[in-house]
DNA sequence: TCTGGGGTCCTAGGACCC
DNA sequence: TCTGGGGTCCTAGGACCC
């Protein structure tokens, strides 16, 4: 790679290795490990008590075990009885991931972040500044070791999704390029599951299609495409073709569409009462997320995973926007007994959307007053839970209950989007 | 499968309207 | 009514990402 062509926008997309467990060596290696958990075979798991046991990251000499992102604990271990499993810490993770995004704004405001552990970087005018992208990015991911302890996968381009593929080749610690001059070379030969968006389900319908290769979905019928896989065909289609154009959005957080909070009991659930409190636990945390954002919703769903996996969801569109916790709660709680079928729960979530920027009410539902009272309610409680923490103020419902008052996601941590289907 | 939790987007089908 | 067709809205479910 001697000669990069003159591209008007330079982008890097910066991807941690192994990001939560790289994390978690780091922090052990600062309060005195003796053992590097990236150099023997460890993942970051949850509970498996609490029914919550998935290996959420590996190490690589874990990866050598064949263990996998999303697998069981209870399976990891079989594979490898020696695995060291460390639970999740979700603070530090916030906290590394601020201070990469810190250290990548001294090199350019263009900074995007795409989820905990990735950003897209953005530099323009490169050819201007005569200074070779690659160089740059060796200096980026040096700095990053140096600084912050644990190492990335930069991987750099002319549009996002060829930096995000690239930044996916060898790892870790690696830098890659994949210009478009280099897709029939580089993109092309690879299996079509490394393509962003070709999931699960998608890889055995595109090679039934005969399409095994990116390339061969680069080069696919157009009109073959759009009747098997619609419009998503077409979306591919381009993807393999490296075709890709959206903006690194620094300053212009996508607005979120909605907030929702879940939870797997550690016990099956099979009363009704005890299932309106974890709603209630859940939708306290969505009820101050929804506030914090200062938005007003008028859409709530609930869902329902039952013992045996089955899922139902019950959603409803209101004439008004809320972000009072106990309306919230009143929907939700209805839309769970309307299609609540008896079976024991494992999972429950609920969640708003169909977000506005101002209350709207349906005056003769409820009198001003009542609003009123049920706007100051939650904000003091949202106060003093700011100033005391979150379980200095609860409902009395949780006095003599072993559920937790408040369940789920942070309401701090909604400052960046996650991911979406389009870049 | 002993199978998390946070999101976004798309589609199909039904209700309803003209 | 042995009922056409197009448009919009709503809901449930499913796909994908990390």
């Amino acid at each position: 790679m001697n000669e990069i062509k003159n591209y008007q926008t330079i982008i890097m997309h910066v991807d941690v290795n192994s990001a939560y467990l790289s994390w978690e060596a780091a922090r052990a290696l600062e309060n005195g490990a003796t053992i590097d958990y990236r150099d023997i075979p460890s993942i970051v798991g949850g509970n498996q008590k609490n029914r919550q046991g998935i290996v959420l990251a590996k190490s690589v000499p874990a990866k050598a075990y064949n263990i996998k992102t999303g697998e069981t604990v209870y399976s990891a271990l079989k594979k490898c009885p020696t695995l060291l499993v460390v639970p999740p810490s979700y603070k530090l993770y916030k906290k590394c991931s601020n201070a990469l995004e810190e250290l990548l704004k001294s090199y350019t405001p263009h900074v995007q972040r795409f989820s905990i552990d990735e950003f897209f970087i953005g530099f323009n005018g490169f050819a201007a500044h005569c200074q070779n992208p690659l160089k740059l990015a060796f200096q980026i991911r040096d700095e990053v070791f140096e600084k912050l302890g644990f190492t990335v996968n930069i991987g750099v381009s002319s549009n996002k999704l060829l930096a995000k593929i690239a930044g996916d080749f060898e790892k870790p610690n690696k830098v890659h390029t994949l210009f478009p001059e280099e897709i029939e070379s580089k993109l092309w030969p690879l299996p079509v599951g490394d393509l962003y968006m070709v999931g699960r389900k998608t890889l055995p319908k595109l090679k039934t299609l005969g399409i095994f290769t990116v390339g061969d979905l680069a080069n696919a019928d157009d009109c073959f495409l759009k009747h098997k896989l619609k419009s998503f065909g077409m979306m591919l289609k381009n993807y393999a073709r490296g075709i890709e154009s959206s903006a690194v959005c620094a300053d212009t957080p996508r607005q979120v569409k909605g907030i929702g909070n879940s939870t797997t009991i550690k016990y099956d659930v099979e009363n009704r009462v005890e299932a309106h409190m974890i709603l209630l636990s859940l939708t306290e945390m969505v009820g101050m997320r929804l506030r914090a954002i200062k938005r007003w919703a008028s859409l709530v769903a609930v869902g329902i995973k039952a013992s045996d996996f089955s899922k139902v969801s019950h959603q409803r569109k209101l004439d008004f926007a809320t972000n009072s916790t106990s309306i919230i709660y009143d929907v939700g709680k209805q839309l769970f007994d309307e299609v609540w079928n008896g079976k024991p729960i494992r999972h429950l979530a609920i969640r708003v959307a169909d977000l506005t920027d101002t209350a709207h009410y349906q005056l003769n539902l409820l009198d001003g007053d009542q609003i009123e009272k049920k706007r100051k309610l939650d904000h003091t409680i949202d106060q003093l839970r700011e100033r005391y923490g979150q379980t200095s103020v609860f409902r009395g419902a949780f006095s003599n209950s072993p559920i937790a008052p408040i369940k789920g996601g942070t309401a701090d941590d909604c400052s960046y989007p996650s991911m979406k289907s389009q870049l």
